[in-house]
RNA sequence: GAGUCGGUAGCUCAGUCGGUAGAGCAACGCCCUUUUAAGGCGUGGGUCCUGGGUUCGAGUCCCAGCCGACUCACCA
């Protein structure tokens, strides 16, 4: 018999002989607290009553008496069991607890020895047991021992990774805070959420692959979402001038650093707005998130100081690529003649060892937005505003009037990644049926992330839409940047994980 | 998809040149009525990721595979 089932079947009998002495764990609904651990320990006063409950995170029989800390997940408080003071039956019930066992009690505030603010506990209640032994460290002065280290086994179980670790757990609940502090700046603004089918005949709004499944009862296949985009403008083609959605959306991709299959999206739209509104949006709505959930617009990350506070710097993209690529601004005028003028063959950004292959970019706006990738992006640590992206790359932005090529278009950048893209939106449905036509070309010619034709959105367009402003956040990327996550995996409580 | 590193007790890890599988914590038993990485004495606990191979003998060497982390690629 292994050693798991042996310590698992231990915890039975002590579960058994619990219920036994009428101390059933599970038979308890509910236990009244005079309040979390940091409110308790915060209005401290010797001998005064409390009951409060948590996990059993740290345990010490000494014969006749016991210590232990109550944790409520984020603070604890130390309990004293003394077996004078808890019965024979308490007695009993205090040697059959583990770490890991939640636990209310009933006693006064005193200070130990030590100095330690804790509760001498008159009388206790198991309010669940745990069955298996949990992998909490032991702990002084912010050090800890034997703690729960191995990232696969903190994504596939997190709530160990919550239990166990206390960076991961704040990590974790700041994005959570994050996702709050986003919806009440877009409600505060005036913005109504909304909630569009995350089930579609085709997944239209990005360049991705989608997941694809059944509908039994029209026996048809369905495409889960793979951006929020084209309902919400159908949204505002209703006349609903500012709409938000927060929503999951699924992309038939690779699992990264960077990148979960599904993860969530920010969309917001806003009739007769245009993209420096949506920038002046963008920028307050991160110097808020700042300010709510870490009390300043300053961040500080991996030792870089991030400042929300000002306005972010406009720059526009074929300067910055002149700037960081060392390429004239006359050689834009044709893919051949940027080509010519990068020097053809493979181009190789010396600082960061990124290239890029002439031979496979096939339009000059792809190539642009490689030459932004390879050379730009990564210099951009503060928040900065990338406008004026090419057509091309852009199916559903504006053009921009005074510049044939260029679409009306922007991202945001903050510590050298992408944290938004919004644009302009195009209300010309002649354009837009154009665009998708150039899309499914593309298509045809065997690139499979080419936007499909959608009959339905181009219908609502063609009812009419206000000029209209719009906007995607990436928001577990927004968390990352702001949390100093060097993974997407740690901010998401559970990250796509293959089958064990 | 490619490369690198890793997978040994519940947790964190060690394991030399190929020679019967180790430590701390956790668990179990005994002692201990203000401890806090409590302490003392004692005990039990292993599919060494999986499958092949080499060898008298494999945790260790070789091959294939699985899972993960990191880097790159793909990907807004």
């Amino acid at each position: 018999m292994s050693e798991e089932v042996s310590l698992f079947d231990q915890r039975l009998e002590k579960l058994a002989k619990l219920r036994e002495l009428g101390a059933d764990p599970y038979a308890i609904e509910r236990f009244e607290q005079s309040g979390t651990a940091a409110e308790i320990l915060d209005a401290f006063q010797e001998n005064k009553d409390v009951k409060f409950a948590g996990r059993l995170v740290s345990f010490r029989l000494m014969g006749k008496a016991a210590f232990g800390h109550l944790s409520d997940g984020d603070d604890k408080i130390q309990a004293y069991f003394k077996a004078d003071d808890l019965g024979e039956l308490g007695w009993e019930v205090v040697k059959l607890l583990d770490i890991g066992d939640h636990v209310g009690v009933e006693g006064y505030l005193f200070v130990t020895k030590t100095g330690e603010r804790s509760i001498h506990v008159r009388t206790l209640a198991p309010l669940s047991k745990a069955l298996h032994a949990l992998p909490l460290g032991k702990e002084k002065d912010g050090e800890r021992w034997y703690s729960l280290s191995d990232t696969e086994v903190r994504y596939r179980h997190r709530h160990l990774d919550l239990i166990a670790n206390p960076e991961a757990r704040a990590m974790l609940l700041n994005r959570m805070r994050i996702v709050a502090a986003v919806r009440r700046f877009m409600d505060r603004r005036g913005y109504l959420e909304v909630e569009t089918p995350l089930l579609q005949l085709e997944a239209g709004g990005a360049a991705a692959r989608p997941f694809i499944t059944h509908y039994n009862a029209y026996d048809i296949e369905v495409k889960l979402r793979i951006s929020l985009e084209l309902y919400l403008k159908r949204i505002i083609c209703g006349d609903v001038p500012k709409v938000y959605e927060i929503g999951r959306v699924f992309r038939n991709e690779g699992v990264s650093n960077r990148h979960n299959p599904e993860f969530t999206l920010l969309e917001f739209y806003e009739a007769y707005a245009n993209l420096e509104d949506m920038m002046a949006l963008v920028e307050e709505m991160f110097r808020s998130v700042a300010q709510d959930v870490f009390g300043s617009t300053k961040v500080v990350t991996d030792g870089v100081e991030i400042d929300f506070g000002p306005a972010w710097p406009r720059v526009d993209l074929l300067s910055s690529i002149c700037e960081k690529a060392g390429v004239s601004e006359d050689a834009f005028g044709s893919l051949d003649s940027l080509k010519s003028a990068l020097g053809g063959g493979v181009v190789v950004n010396p600082v960061n060892g990124k290239e890029i292959n002439l031979a496979k970019e096939h339009n000059l706006g792809g190539l642009i937005e490689k030459l932004l990738e390879v050379f730009v992006e990564e210099t951009l640590i503060q928040p900065t505003f990338i406008v004026g992206y090419p057509i091309e790359t852009s199916p559903l932005a504006k053009k921009d009037p005074n510049r044939p090529g260029f679409t009306r278009r922007f991202e945001g950048y903050v510590r050298g990644r992408e944290v938004c893209n919004a644009f302009s939106e195009i209300n010309d449905p002649l354009d837009q049926r154009e665009r998708f036509a150039d899309q499914l070309a593309q298509r045809e010619a065997g690139d499979d992330e080419a936007h499909v034709m959608d009959e339905d959105f181009l219908f609502a367009l063609e009812s009419g839409m206000p000029p209209t402003g719009g906007c995607g956040i990436g928001i577990d990327r927004m968390a990352m940047m702001l949390t100093g996550a060097d993974s997407l995996r740690e901010i998401m409580l559970f990250p796509m994980m293959r089958p064990d």
